[in-house]
DNA sequence: ATGAAAGCGCTAACAC
DNA sequence: GTGTTAGCGCTTTCAT
């Protein structure tokens, strides 16, 4: 075992050493630049495998000042919505050479405030986030600093960013109305943590076709779990006189409120008729099959992950931008009608102001 | 502006220099190492914050000749399993001060293996593997370089490493005498790639149970999407003598199954029975109510990530550990049960030498 | 076409 | 206690 193989991975300067050219050569083999002799390329790339050596991105980031590297910020990786948008986000980064670091918020505050920390001190040059809900305005100096930051499913609050969601609101309403068309009166709607993004434009969407019909909304908030979404059907359906009709926020409240139809008895959607947000993996083969609208969730994590390389590599550095994507509206029967049909949502996915 | 706040991120120097000191003693405080004064820390703390300085992970890394950073090669986060596994994945090494980095291979051995030289080159210090269906010797050289893999859900072919998976052999005849224990005689068995250790195992296990009773096994293999699954079972339900219950191999599968279960106008349990590998998120509010092996994704993600630091921290160094996990059984109606009752799997997941 | 040398930001002997 | 200095592995002028 000659000097240049001794403990731990081969470095450049062992390549160069084997090869018996000089470490900038030996460089430019690895890097495949150009201005190499032939024969220098072939006694490079020999000892290169026989050395079995690798290039440290890592010493070679340092120098070159990119980790390539960007951060996803998640809130929760075994909702299978967040799961398919990371999917589409972890390819999107692949396919243009950059490495994915995965942090899971699990939506508190604390944690991805000190993941955001840690993501800084790691060289991220870029940070996908799945903002929890709170105030970011002290990211307004690590912005200025120059670490690019796009939002996913909710803006940040505080801090001006791209950002791409989709058409809460007008999905909402729309699904709303078409439970009005149904010819209930009165519809419950079930959500989330009350000041969430999501749940907000979701609430209004709904209230909106509601006032349109002159009929009042019936609202409960918190149901934060399976298990709370349960337990607020449940209330709501023990109203004196209650809904004919539920809207759920997302595909947690829709179990939660699929559970406690079934625990009262109640068949859908004769008793009860259900339009949930976001799809969901069985809702096809439920008996009735479940009416939903459908997020373009590997959609989302492409755009942003495309928005953020943009910013990353100077294609685009203008003002914030907001992409809204459309969802599609799945009717199948909980809602009840008889045959499915899927409605394209209003407004393709450009580019638009912020919103009014 | 002063000299030290020049251009980009401030390093541990421009600390130095404002505070006064040496680059030694800043690095000592921004490190929480003793041996300096009082004074001196409070001058050297101020002008990080003064600064906005952020030590440079990268650098250090490069230094110390530590990453600090585990990689996780998947096969496709969309799925929920492999979601939870994730997310369990990601908290044990966030709290053992390791940094994740995602890598999703879709199942494909070319995108692992391409994933597998970049995670080299990033100086990954070791590598959660779910390994795709081909042969990982030539990992051998890797892995006596010294970076440490540890396998989660299925073994590692051509390399003996630490892994992780589930007692598949023993729930898949446990739940297939289950069905037979309900008089049933004809059970079909529709699994995914023919190769793919966890059908093999699964697959052994049911036909152990049949071969018991003495019935012939019924088998449909290559379901690897939810349309070929459904497929697969209306194949097996147009043959002259149609199975009266089916045993799925996984959460895929299981959808599939139930899609031709419908569409062929069986009632289930009562024309058709079914028992799923692998628990689903509306098992429970299905009608009938889905019977299923549920699998401990967290826990095999915990374990294997705990296993990998382990390594790492030469906590551990002896021979490859594989550590087979209990399933539960949840017994719910979808077998021909009335009740709900979950039976813990045989054997705990206890440290076992390979399999036989 | 090739190489010598400087230095990215940091840590850790080692000297004072 | 504090500071000087020598690299970690790499890229990149700048000579030759």
């Amino acid at each position: 075992m000659s000097v240049d193989e001794r403990r731990g991975r081969p470095t450049i300067r062992d390549v160069a050493r084997h090869a018996g050219v000089s470490i900038t050569t030996a460089s430019r083999v690895v890097n495949g630049k150009p201005y190499v002799q032939r024969e220098l390329v072939d006694r490079v790339r020999a000892a290169i495998t026989e050395l079995g050596y690798r290039r440290n991105d890592l010493a070679r980031g340092l120098k070159v000042r990119r980790s390539r590297s960007i951060a996803l910020v998640i809130a929760d990786l075994s909702n299978p919505f967040y799961g398919a948008c990371a999917a589409a986000i972890e390819e999107t980064c692949r396919s243009r050479g950059y490495s994915l670091l995965l942090c899971s918020s699990d939506e508190k505050p604390d944690i991805e405030q000190a993941y955001l920390q840690l993501l800084l001190q790691r060289q991220a040059e870029g940070i996908l986030l799945i903002p929890t809900d709170r105030d970011h305005s002290d990211l307004v100096d690590e912005q200025t600093a120059g670490i690019e930051i796009v939002a996913i499913d909710r803006p940040i609050q505080g801090l001006a960013t791209d950002c791409v969601v989709v058409d809460n609101d007008v999905a909402a309403k729309a699904a709303t109305q078409h439970l009005l068309d149904h010819g209930h009166s009165r519809i419950a709607y079930i959500g989330a943590a009350p000041t969430l993004y999501t749940n907000v434009e979701r609430l209004r969407g709904y209230e909106s076709a509601l006032a349109g019909a002159g009929r009042a909304p019936i609202v409960r908030m918190g149901a934060a779990s399976v298990g709370s979404a349960r337990r607020a059907a449940q209330s709501v359906l023990q109203m004196k006189d209650p809904p004919t009709a539920i809207f759920t926020m997302n595909n947690l409240v829709t179990v939660g409120v699929l559970q406690a139809a079934h625990e009262a008895g109640l068949e859908v959607p004769r008793d009860l008729a259900i339009v949930a947000f976001d799809d969901v993996v069985l809702a096809d083969v439920l008996r009735p099959r479940l009416t939903v609208i459908r997020q373009p969730a590997r959609e989302l994590g492409e755009a942003a992950a495309r928005m953020l390389i943009e910013r990353l590599e100077g294609a685009y550095s203008g003002v914030p931008r907001i992409v809204r994507l459309p969802t599609t509206f799945v009717v199948r029967e909980s809602c009840g009608c008889h045959a499915e049909t899927q409605l394209e949502g209003p407004r393709g996915g450009s580019l638009q102001a912020a919103r009014s």
